[in-house]
DNA sequence: AATCACTTGCTTGTTGACAACAAGTTACTT
DNA sequence: AAGTAACTTGTTGTCAACAAGCAAGTGATT
């Protein structure tokens, strides 16, 4: 569908390798995306990745090594503009100020990119699985969106906003945990969840327990 | 190994027909425990269940229907040893109180019964996808656990011990959230959680935010 | 600028493993 | 002893993984 298996048809106009390489690739994530949606990471085969991206069968497994190599180059695919897109929101901001921007940010990519959101938690999930060949990347994401948290409140005692007694890393698990823990209730149930809603009061309870 | 295939050897001491169902159920979810925890839920076959639990290669199959109903009911089978756990040491309370008594008794499950609680997390994680044959069951017992909190919520604000702004539902969802996502960042990195801490600085969190 | 050796992208052939189901066998029940 | 329920074995279709081959792109030499 999107990629061309025969580029070069009678013309000179040929593609680099590196262009082949990045439209295939593109487009066998894209596939897997939307196959990953349609029947979950189980239902989903390497095959019908291959064939929806315009490809032979074989493709998805040459190019990704595996099903999980797969699937880990579609988790970072996402993550990478989930976390661009959190860059762009939060920008220089510290403390409590940081932390409810980035309640928003995510609010509003779920809102945005609710295909990719769905599917970055559901792969998220897979990684719990022992075994799971991609379960350092889910690790990697989740210890450094850690990390950035921790920052942020340790900014924020620094310049006052923030109550001394806080333990940046525990409040950091917390946050990021909240986040998590309500992605996976928002997938299994959508209707149960109001999002906007939780994230305000969220942002309220934030402000209660860490604020001077 | 636990199950004997058969029990009727020589004497005439023979099993009652529920008797049999029982064990051979009990040694396969066992068996289903202890694969999920060593090889993950995709790489636990229904054949290794069978014959781990003393039998044939083909009785898990024969009896749950498929590895989605297995799955199921390691699901329940664990979910109502955590239930009760719970329930016991919550008692009659209501209020905070309940909610810390709840996340002690959370953490006491962990450290007393870890293999449950990861095969019970890893199994969450699993009905996260779509087509997943038992997403009802996870759908199930988290409304379930936070129809409890919101319950303890109203009730605390009918006593007054709880401040009247508070939303019983947005408090639970948020309660229940941070178990789950915790529990999930605690699953792929154990070592990255200190759960005593964690739920330590959660309680206090819970006192701040919600007290009159 | 034409061609030739080489590399990389991609496809097709094949194998072993597995879930699911059907048909058969053994153990209990009345 | 006939019937029913627990359990096993035979079989099929699907899939991941790998191997071998084909096609497209690259770049050095002339």
């Amino acid at each position: 569908m999107a990629g061309n298996a025969l580029p070069a048809n009678g013309n000179g106009s040929a593609l680099t390798q590196a262009a082949r390489t990045a439209i295939s690739d593109k487009a066998m994530v894209d596939a897997a995306i939307d196959l990953i949606l349609e029947r979950g990471t189980d239902g989903t085969t390497l095959q019908a990745i291959g064939e929806k991206a315009g490809y032979s069968r074989g493709l998805a497994t040459y190019r990704f090594g595996s099903k999980a190599g797969l699937f880990d180059a579609v988790c970072k695919s996402i993550s990478r503009r989930w976390l661009s897109y959190l860059n762009s929101g939060v920008g220089n901001q510290v403390g409590i100020d940081a932390m409810c921007v980035a309640l928003d940010a995510f609010f509003q990519f779920i809102s945005d990119f609710p295909r990719d959101a769905r599917v970055l938690q559901i792969l998220y999930c897979g990684a719990a699985s022992p075994q799971s060949e991609y379960r350092q990347t889910s690790i990697n994401i989740h210890q450094r969106q850690r990390d950035d948290v921790a920052k942020w409140v340790r900014a924020g005692i620094r310049e006052g906003s923030i109550r001394g007694d806080a333990n940046p890393d525990s409040v950091a698990a917390q946050y990021i945990a909240y986040i998590s823990g309500m992605t996976y209730l928002w997938l299994i149930n959508p209707e149960s969840i109001d999002f906007r809603k939780a994230n305000e009061d969220m942002k309220l309870h934030i402000r209660r327990s860490l604020q001077k």
